[in-house]
DNA sequence: AGCAGAAATCATGAGTTTTTCAAAGAGTAA
DNA sequence: TTACTCTTTGAAAAACTCATGATTTCTGCT
């Protein structure tokens, strides 16, 4: 069992860190929004513990960028009671939150209480459409069993798609998901991305996978 | 039976070396942390008690780093209550601690009980992936039934490699493993390493068994 | 049916980042 | 010494991202 701890401080790191091996579970950590992403990815954490207050991307946008590739638990530390409000009234994800200050105790009893629930759910990390599937967080995609090489963007674009297949997504959508809000990506680029991903499908055997409904968006072509 | 004693009391050293040799075992010394590391790999004891107050490398990293690998049983020495905390709150593999002052007749016991635990579950574990296989142990690697002659470095990446072959690594979880956290040594260091070891595998016909996914890591390629 | 404008696709290339490569110095063991 | 390993360094090569403008396709309208 793997828990990723994000805090920014790290006096308060190394305390829940201590208290999280005594309950024998495996932790790593990350003291910014950037490194959290990418331990999130590369160490593929079964929980993850995360403040809100970070520097630089802040909790919120962490957990959104996890969201898009993940179902893993998350648990918010929060400092402010209007903080806590945010966590309740966005649909973030969250599975619960802390504020501090907390005893380390009862922060393991909260994460072991939902590490109990999800686990009597849990969701196999692949996603599947037909004879493709994809596994964002082993970065491996595969067609009627063969491996394609996918670069961040593309997977980006086809992760999106897979969550909802039958869902169209307007370009707008796709660029703020990925990208996140307020980039400067034009819908020209979505499209050279597009292209190529297409273009890597097509050459695996995929015919025409991603539909294009014009002037609405583009979605996974339904499955035969 | 082969004991590597590390402390950099000499006085103690000797106290110690004698009452293990009474009770009939090979001793081997060292005086600091790096002839501690040097000697666990040349020697290949079959038991190591490390103290924890070292100078330069303290106990605790070369724990981490024997860990790396070899599973010997580990005692530990110390001198301060705060260190036995944390003996047992890190999950550092140790076997057993003994707090200063202690007399040398309960240390051989101690020992003797451990060697008695561990011979029963000794499990030389050797890895496997595909016809790659890799006793980290013997320090053996062979393909296809071919042996080739790994360093210490290319070793130390591949056994990583192979502990979860499916995972990508990226190069900075590589180093902190390889090295230790708080390493100062580049990505492109690692990089040589990855290509001499690359080299030697293609030369024993294992031809691109480590892939690269750009921007992200590397990882074995998956058997077929 | 044919047209105009909007939307989507395509081809290309500049600019970055990441990875690979090669060469050489320092340290260590035989 | 000689051979080998480890490490550093700088630069070449490769991969990727993004932007741009030309071209094609689509849709509603006359």
């Amino acid at each position: 069992m793997k828990i990723l701890l994000v805090d920014d401080d790290p006096r308060l790191r190394d305390l829940v860190r201590i208290a999280l091996e005594r309950a024998d579970w495996q932790v790593v950590t990350a003291a910014d929004g950037q490194e959290a992403l990418l331990h999130a990815s590369r160490e593929a954490p079964d929980f993850i513990v995360l403040d809100i207050g970070l520097p630089e991307l802040d909790g919120f946008e962490v957990c959104r960028r996890i969201r898009q590739r993940s179902e893993v638990p998350i648990l918010f530390l929060t400092a402010r009671d209007d903080e806590v409000d945010c966590i309740l009234g966005l649909e973030l994800g969250a599975d619960d939150y802390v504020t501090k200050p907390f005893s380390p105790r009862e922060l393991v009893a909260r994460i072991r209480t939902i590490l109990k629930r999800s686990q009597k759910t849990h969701v196999p990390s692949a996603l599947r459409h037909g004879a493709l599937s994809l596994d964002p967080l082993a970065h491996r995609c595969q067609i009627n069993g063969q491996e394609i090489a996918l670069t961040a963007r593309e997977q980006g674009i086809l992760t999106l798609l897979l969550q909802d297949p039958a869902r169209i997504r307007s370009r707008a959508e796709l660029i703020t998901q990925i990208w996140g809000a307020g980039s400067q990506v034009s819908d020209r680029t979505l499209d050279s991305h597009l292209r190529n991903l297409r273009a890597k499908l097509e050459r695996a055997g995929g015919h025409d996978l991603i539909e294009t409904v014009h002037a609405v968006g583009i979605r996974l072509r339904a499955v035969t």
